[in-house]
DNA sequence: GCTTGACCTTCCAACTGTTGGAAGGCGCAT
DNA sequence: ATGCGCCTTCCAACAGTTGGAAGGTCAAGC
């Protein structure tokens, strides 16, 4: 098939199927007699891969790690899953990262709707270096 | 004072504080005799307040904006409330699609955790495109 | 006076991941 | 043959930060 069919298959845009190519996350294709990229079911499954495992946040670099894990038929899963595991530890620190912004953001637009003065809290607070980071 | 003290009173690397005048966040510096940058504290007052705001994830067009706000003699609060309010919102987005991560790849790690069969259930989950996304 | 080392300057490139455009070839319809 | 939609390649942009190279400046030490 060709890469708009492996595209519409898959959800990766021909864009970025070609990318993965150039960086080696997949292997070349084989090609028409006139240079067209020519795709199968396996690609197709390859690409499906590689897009769960972005949509949960691993690298391409992570993803391709995975990748290999599992054209490998299957063995060493205690790699996988110390990858997973870092993975989502990694994840756990952004969430709760994103969970003290939010509550900081939170006290500033607080403190700026009830407030009728001219100056600003939230600018206050972002000039002011002894609110927490 | 030259950009490596106003790096250090500020935390903004001396690199960044370049390139901070280079996208206009921050005003031309003084310059001394031999073309060395001069800042003052009102500078590092500023990085101190890009860096906040850097820390709060706001990006630095919206950085910029602040900074303009906060130049301009602390008017218009409701912009930088609109401002601060919409980004909250992202935010709380991001870290929703965090949770959701989270808590798939919790799934996955436990499945591959009871399990001492070949196949990795971790792998097995990126593969198949049933599992939620 | 000359070297050493720590600073400063500029420019150019890398990183991550995705998207966009330009310029040209191919294949099928009209 | 003209037009349309696909395909190919290469080059650039976005965000933000960091790195290196090649060179100028300034103080201290000998």
């Amino acid at each position: 098939m060709r890469i708009s069919e492996a595209s519409r298959l898959s959800g990766v845009s021909t864009r970025l199927i070609r990318y993965y190519e150039s960086i080696q996350l997949l292997g070349r294709p084989a090609r028409t007699a006139t240079g067209y990229r020519d795709y199968d079911q396996r690609d197709v499954h390859e690409l499906r891969f590689i897009k769960r495992a972005r949509s949960l946040g691993f690298s391409l670099k992570q993803t391709k790690e995975l990748l290999d894990l599992w054209r490998d038929t299957r063995r060493a899963n205690h790699k996988v899953l110390a990858l997973a595991e870092r993975h989502q530890r990694t994840i756990i620190a952004r969430m709760q990262a994103h969970e003290a912004i939010i509550e900081v953001l939170g006290r500033l637009i607080q403190a700026c709707q009830s407030n009728d003065r001219p100056e600003c809290p939230i600018l206050d607070g972002l000039a002011d270096s002894r609110s927490r980071e």
